[in-house]
Parts: C-alpha cells; sequence; structure tokens
DNA sequence: TTCCAGGAGGGGG
DNA sequence: CCCCCTCATGGA
C-alpha cells in the first residue's frame, strides 16, 4: 500500500485500504480512544494519534517503524478485499468495513486481553484493561498508560484483577503468568498453525475462540476462523442452524481457506453492528 | 428481572 | 467424546 514515513509520523493515501474507525472499532484491539475527530493508540508501551487529512490519514508517532508494521501497511488489502469478493456473502460485510485491516498486536498482550474477553463484551474489556494499565502501567500521555511487563503482572494476585474488574477471569489471568512467558510466546512464531494452536490451547484460560484470536491478531495467521457469539449468530441466519462452534469454525475454514481469518473480521464487524436488526 | 456479552473450566455420563 | 453447569459484571 502507498504510505510515506517520517521521522515523527506516517502518511497513509489510500483510504479504501485504510480506514482507522474501521480498523479499530471493528473488534480486534482495544487499546484507543476516540478523542473528537482523533483516534489515540497505544498498544504495548507505544503511542499514537490518527487524523483525517483531504488526501490522506495521517498518523503522529515517535515510532513510526512501530506503528507501520503494527498496521500492516505493507500489505495489499486491495488483493485481499478482491479475492473475498467472489464470495456472495462478504459483499455487504466488504462495503461496510472498508479500510478495515488485521492488526499485528503484541502476542503478551493480546493473550491478557482475550482471556478477559471471554464471555464479556467490548466496552467492559476496554474498562477492564484500562483499569490494569491504570495501576501496572507507565504514564505514557495525557491520562493513558502503557502495559504493564510481565513482571508487573507477575507481581499481583487474584484479588487485584477482580479488583480491576476481571470478575472470574482473575483466576485464569494469574493460572497463565505462572505458564508462559511474553519469550515463549514469541518462539512459538515458528510453530506450524496446528502446533501453535495446540500450544495455545494448553494455556489457563485459552480455549478454542481465544486461541484463533491470538493466533489472527498476534501471529496474523490467516488461517483461523475464531468464532464467537456473532459469528455464530451470523453462520445460523446465512448457512444452516448449527450450534457446535468448532463444526461452524472447519465449515468456514473449508470455504475461505487462508483469507479465513480475513474474512472472519468483516463478518464479525458486520454481523455485530447489523445483525440484530435483521 | 432476566438476558447477554468476541467463552472456558470442570464434572459426569 | 458430548452434555450440562457455573463462573463476575454491568448495560439493556
Amino acid at each position: 500500500m502507498k504510505f510515506e514515513i517520517g521521522k515523527d509520523y506516517i502518511k497513509v493515501f489510500e483510504k479504501q485500504q485504510f480506514n482507522p474507525v474501521h480498523i479499530l472499532e471493528c473488534g480486534q484491539v482495544f487499546c484507543y480512544n476516540k478523542d473528537g475527530e482523533i483516534y489515540k493508540v497505544f498498544p504495548l508501551d507505544q503511542y499514537a494519534e490518527i487524523e483525517e487529512k483531504e488526501d490522506y490519514y495521517i498518523i503522529n508517532t515517535k515510532n513510526p517503524c512501530f506503528f507501520a508494521n503494527f498496521f500492516d501497511l505493507e500489505r495489499n488489502y486491495d488483493e485481499i478485499k478482491s479475492n473475498l469478493s467472489k464470495f456472495s456473502i462478504m459483499t455487504e460485510p466488504l462495503a461496510f468495513g472498508t479500510g478495515i485491516r488485521i492488526l499485528n498486536q503484541d502476542l503478551f498482550e493480546m493473550l491478557i486481553s482475550f482471556i478477559i474477553s471471554a464471555n464479556n463484551n467490548i466496552k467492559r474489556i476496554k474498562l477492564i484493561l484500562g483499569n490494569i494499565r491504570r495501576n501496572l502501567g507507565e504514564k505514557i500521555a495525557e491520562n493513558i498508560y502503557s502495559f504493564p511487563t510481565y513482571e508487573k503482572l507477575c507481581s499481583v494476585d487474584e484479588t487485584f484483577f477482580k479488583q480491576m474488574g476481571a470478575g472470574y477471569r482473575a483466576q485464569y489471568l494469574v493460572k497463565v503468568l505462572k505458564q508462559i512467558t511474553p519469550k515463549k510466546l514469541l518462539e512459538y512464531q515458528n510453530l506450524d498453525s496446528i502446533s501453535l494452536r495446540k500450544a495455545l490451547l494448553s494455556l489457563y484460560g485459552v480455549g478454542p475462540k481465544v486461541a484463533d484470536c491470538i493466533m489472527l491478531f498476534g501471529y496474523h495467521r490467516g488461517d483461523v476462523f475464531p468464532v464467537d457469539t456473532w459469528i455464530e449468530q451470523m453462520y445460523c441466519h446465512y448457512y444452516e442452524k448449527l450450534d457446535n462452534r468448532e463444526q461452524i469454525r472447519n465449515n468456514l475454514l473449508k470455504q475461505f481457506g487462508d483469507l479465513s481469518g480475513y474474512a472472519q473480521q468483516y463478518l464479525f464487524y458486520f454481523s455485530r453492528t447489523n445483525l440484530k436488526k435483521l
């Protein structure tokens, strides 16, 4: 995709391939705020502000290289969308979510975030993660705190996570922190998708859906299809009535192949905002 | 008041 | 293997 990278900014010129509203609001990421027309994004300990100009979007940040990778700017999404458009079910979701991109997010942050996401809603997930940041992170901008380090998270107990609002997921967090380190997660990069999924599923608080989300939004694997309540509803509406999520996953994977992850995100975003009206 | 949210762990059959 | 139950919390 066409973009210009400067010392403290990135300009992104192809708006049909890059829409910050849809990229951030589509449910793949929880570390952002909307401040008027400006989006503030704060993955890990990094910070950026995104603003729309007439012919481009500008990402203002001290670390353009980090965010070029974070926003997956090297990838051509025109090609992905063109391939997805061959499926008639994708017509509306592609039009609705124009400019969605799958982010490259930190593996450890994804693990913690999506364990919290289980049986939860996005607004409250953001709230809980914000509480954890504010208590254990470093201040990186006005009223914005970094994602805590592994060591910081290990230094607190179950009661702390409950106070942050994590509810019964508090014990999952404490246990998973004893099972895994950020370094080990990084080493998993080399695994094929079958082995990677198996490794993630062995972690406490990580089931099929959370494992798929970590694989998609962290490891950028296209050959997964996270099935949550919205995808399940979508599937029952457009395909057939099925309550077995593993079966739904396999059927959708068979259709979309290596583009499954991308298809899923467009379908999820569309379903979550439109399906209840249908 | 009950139902639901980007589900997962645990027990029993 | 599958089925059933339970797990906090806040908004609708």
